[in-house]
DNA sequence: ACCTGAACACCGTTCAAGT
DNA sequence: ACCTGAACACCGTTCAAGT
């Protein structure tokens, strides 16, 4: 719940001077780099279009941060405390690692241009370390040592990020590319020659049926029942 | 096997004229694209990088390619064309699924670069349908029903290609964000504190210990024994 | 038929200059 | 102390003009 960002000025209640809007902060900065991502898209995030909805110059935002991967870090902070911040273990192990889960997959839906553009990146801050404390904790509970849950850990993670950033690469394609890619599945894949593809055509009807809600609980399902088996201690 | 790319033009044995790298074609802009890819990392990828290499104008490139999007996908087929060619069903149903996913993580690593570019988008071309018919074919011989061979086919290759492009990420950034990240796993989050995240320090030192093959690996292995505890027929 | 060259509307980053 | 403005070396795409 600490901040990492903020050299913050101390202007409070100044009420001349120039409009607020040009008071920049890390956090005025990536609120807006936010804002942008979030209404226009990850090519949208650009130091002139940043500079131009804070009301300054382009330039000046390389006051705050080191250049645009900085920025990017301080948002993959945000989107894993926004994952992680207020959850509490639930009554079993199983429990606690499917909730995480979805946690961040609900975060990464709620800001697909931000997961497309740092997914892959480990922030090393207080957010990821909290959620790595709470995973490792329901392996532990659920009875394996110390390096099988860390090699738990990691799978879980991994799989739980790459997912999520993979499906919000496609909610962020627009235009053309979304509908082509959106819609293979139940006309070009329907469409696929039964003579050369005997074994797709024969279940292509069912291929569009499960949304992908139900394929992230699904394959989330599939990883802890193999767990689960694993582990000395059903949850 | 057949090549969808190919309006190539019949300037065979033509001894005097320009040069013959000046003979444009979609293959040869592919097979330049693929080069400066994999020498360069993703964001080289430019139409005046490719017309350089190429000897042309950058624009010419657009008599052949409606756009960078359309070279992408073009890419994107080549991909996986080389992860499906050659590949013969295996003696159980899942040797033939294992080898598969590593078939597509194995490309991806020879072209990480590539990878990252296009690993969420469809091509609906040939070699998708011929790698959907072999792991739909494997499902159906484990004794899944239609249905299911299709929940389970889009359950496989959504973790196969996410986790590969995933990677594949990490392996192309460059520079101290590349140093940055591989380092977190052996340094901060061995510093991690102890008194915020006793979880996490009790298992830190095992972190780092396996390398992406083996996580590969393991996610597969825990998910396939997923889906063969669910089947009828152990493989 | 195929390619070029100029133009347009953009990028991120650096750095001297202003206030 | 903080921000601006010009400059530099780039982008993708369009389109009239060349050969």
């Amino acid at each position: 719940m600490t901040d990492p960002d903020s050299p913050a000025p101390r202007s409070v209640g100044a009420r001349r001077g120039r409009p607020p809007s040009n008071a920049l902060s890390r956090e005025r900065i990536l609120d807006a780099a936010l804002t942008l991502l979030e209404r226009e898209g990850p090519e949208a995030l650009t130091l002139r279009r940043l500079g131009a909805d804070l009301g300054s110059n382009h330039t000046a935002v390389l006051r705050y941060f080191s250049g645009k991967d900085d920025i990017l870090l301080g948002l993959a902070e945000r989107l894993i405390a926004e994952a992680v911040d207020g959850f509490e273990p639930g009554p079993t192990w199983r429990a606690t690692l499917t909730e995480l889960a979805r946690r961040v997959r609900r975060a990464c839906q709620a800001h697909p241009a931000l997961a497309v553009l740092v997914a892959s990146r480990v922030s090393r801050r207080d957010a990821e370390f909290r959620g790595a404390d709470l995973v490792i904790g329901a392996l532990l509970e659920a009875g394996f040592g110390a390096r099988e849950s860390a090699r738990y850990y990691r799978a879980l993670v991994d799989v739980t990020l790459a997912m999520s950033s993979f499906e919000a690469a496609s909610a962020v394609l627009d235009g053309p590319e979304r509908e082509g890619d959106r819609m293979a599945w139940q006309r070009e894949y329907l469409m696929a020659s039964p003579q050369r593809f005997p074994q797709l055509a024969s279940v292509a009807a069912h291929l569009a049926e499960a949304d992908e809600d139900d394929q992230f609980e699904f394959v989330m399902g599939l990883l802890l029942d193999a767990v689960e088996a694993r582990s000395g201690r059903p949850a």
